[in-house]
DNA sequence: CGGGGCCTTGATGCTGTTCAAATAGAGTGG
DNA sequence: CCACTCTATTTGAACAGCATCAAGGCCCCG
């Protein structure tokens, strides 16, 4: 195959999230519904069974900063206090599993905990990298590292995205237009290939690779 | 407990920092000397007695991140896997207490494992607010920023950096040409007052704050 | 006194933003 | 199914902020 080992950072969290689906209570959110609010009590975790979700926080100055996406089982509401520093909402119709923190405590056996420390991690990690990201990249690396990330979901590299230009612009710390321009300039340079606005597909890993570096 | 609530969000850890305190092996590292490189094995929790450290981060094309900056009390080396991903630097002769997370392990009554959770929270905490600053703050903000931050250590404001300014710039992703500008133009506001070029003393809290916001 | 970091300041240019306008797409009611 | 409307996206042109390049100053230490 054309196009390197390493995709993805994604690892399973296969405990929690089984878990999760077995005993959480199954809710729905319908396409832009709000899932949870910035500074809400966080004693929820959530499971994404099917959808999408991105996690959004809003400053003092109106200025919006996108902390993250999540897809199908991904873990998330996993706040690190009391309360939510970020706000949930469905990208798309979604529907979740969730159970709280304290009925975790009860039915955890350590391993249970292990998960949750895990999944903690990994947001870390994510954190970290998203970091990196926002920190020592240009404009184009930046398109390039999150459409590489997302078709790395996809063994075939065709995906949908389902989020705006404008949630793509905040999660990279551009302009919807510096990342619409981004995105047609990598289409010129055949590196990746748009069906319509939101559906596109790798033509070289190698170059989007090299790149998203 | 009644420990100072600074200006800061910074929280002590007790327990850890106080076990590590008495159980870790004491080491020094003079200033300038690598503590723990990046890709080594993490298998160490640092503890910061005296002195003060940076976590840096090389990255292929050898341009540097800063992770974070760490001072007395501060527990560093909790990567969340096998491995560093930064490296610990000493910014200044130090004094630190390590101990294996195996030992812990054995120690560990729960209390300390929190320890260790509380731990990694803030960690997650401080790079969220980290990247917040990167994504959505002008260079004179970002700098604004983190000179409350470190005169927020200090009761009276009035503080000396342990840092030169390329690691200021490399923290705040900024050229080391700008953070010498905006020192000088936070100076020329007379928000803060230089007396050397690493020893400050804040005038104006709060034109700091609502630069820093 | 001289050398070498580190820091400051000035001049110029590039990258991404801002403002403006045209186009494409999705949803809705007839 | 089509026309209409509203939003999302693309594209262009001018501008701003920060980077880059260059030169000079400060300070520590031999």
């Amino acid at each position: 195959m054309g196009y390197p080992m390493t995709r993805g950072t994604q690892r399973s969290v296969p405990t929690l999230a089984a878990v999760l689906e077995r005993f959480g209570a199954k809710m729905s959110f319908a396409k832009g519904r709000e899932i949870f609010g910035q500074d809400d009590d966080a004693d929820l975790i959530h499971c994404l069974v099917t959808g999408s979700v991105r996690t959004t926080r809003l400053m003092s100055d109106g200025r919006r900063q996108i902390g993250n996406f999540y897809y199908r089982g991904d873990v998330i509401g996993l706040e690190t206090g009391p309360v939510h520093r970020f706000a949930a909402e469905a990208l798309a119709d979604c529907t979740i599993r969730v159970v709280r923190r304290s009925t975790l405590g009860v039915l955890g056996d350590g391993e249970l905990n292990m998960a949750i420390w895990e999944a903690t991690r990994r947001e870390l990690e994510r954190t970290q990298e998203h970091l990196l990201v926002l920190g020592r990249k240009s404009a184009c690396e930046r398109v390039a590292s999150f459409l590489m990330s997302v078709a790395n979901r996809d063994a075939a590299g065709r995906v949908s995205l389902t989020m705006t230009r404008q949630d793509m612009a905040d999660y990279l710390d551009l302009t919807i237009e510096t990342v619409s321009r981004m995105v047609s300039q990598l289409q010129a340079l055949q590196i990746v290939e748009f069906t319509s606005c939101r559906d596109f597909q790798v033509k070289s890993w190698g170059e989007l690779q090299s790149l998203a570096a």
